[in-house]
DNA sequence: GCGTCAATTCGAAAATTTTCGAACTGACGA
DNA sequence: TCGTCAGTTCGAAAATTTTCGAATTGACGC
């Protein structure tokens, strides 16, 4: 497929909020985050913070691991960094080639005409 | 910086809704796109049209050309590749290796032990 | 078993984003 | 100059997301 699919979209979704855009670069400094360290850090309640880490565990950017009582969020470097790959490789393409319909902005051109 | 700035929240921001990502998309399949593409390809008024094409212009990804009446929206490829290998090369650093306050999770894999 | 603590889930309120139609701007041809 | 057409801007409604506190779950030590 030429297209990103849908889990490009949830990728940015998960991405474009500030609260977690701060966690992944939080989860990026070091190997394990603790949900207490996010606490901590980030001025808002409990509840939230699980809210934001499922947007990005179902987005399938961190992997969270139970350490007896305590939560551990770990950042998938290795996803994250093959979507973003993934997806700046579906720019390299300029033109279809094949079918010339998909420029229609040539039309618009000849609309004057 | 090690971190990302706040134009990387701009990039994801932007990226991270439907029919956003989806101009995008097309942007990337020509060289330029007319506005009256868009209108006939997605289910929205042309006004919100504007709306999410300023949104695109504003995070830096697109270019607004007008030719004429028309307008041609071409997509940045090089700015939106730099700022994804940038944020992709940010989360290179598994740990500050300068100030070990920074791990608080090490402690928290010792309480099990 | 019982209480405690870390974190999640739930339900509703608050905040933000998205959407639309109407009015406006600027370019073009007659 | 005037009317038309492509696209933008404006203001308000609709939809979605984010946020919180209360209740719940599961692990731990006594």
């Amino acid at each position: 497929m030429t297209a990103p699919d849908n889990r490009t979209l949830d990728l940015f979704e998960a991405l474009g909020h500030p609260l977690r855009l701060r966690m992944v670069e939080m989860m990026a400094a070091v190997d394990d985050l603790a949900c207490t360290t996010l606490e901590a850090e980030l001025p808002i309640a409990k509840s939230t913070i699980s809210y934001h880490v499922k947007i990005l565990s179902q987005a399938g950017l961190i992997e969270v691991r139970r350490d007896g009582r305590w939560f551990n969020y770990r950042l998938r470097r290795d996803v994250l960094k093959d979507k973003l790959t993934d997806f700046a490789a579906t720019l390299d393409q300029p033109r279809p080639a094949s079918d010339a319909r998909h420029s229609p902005v040539g039309s618009a051109g000849e609309r004057a005409g």
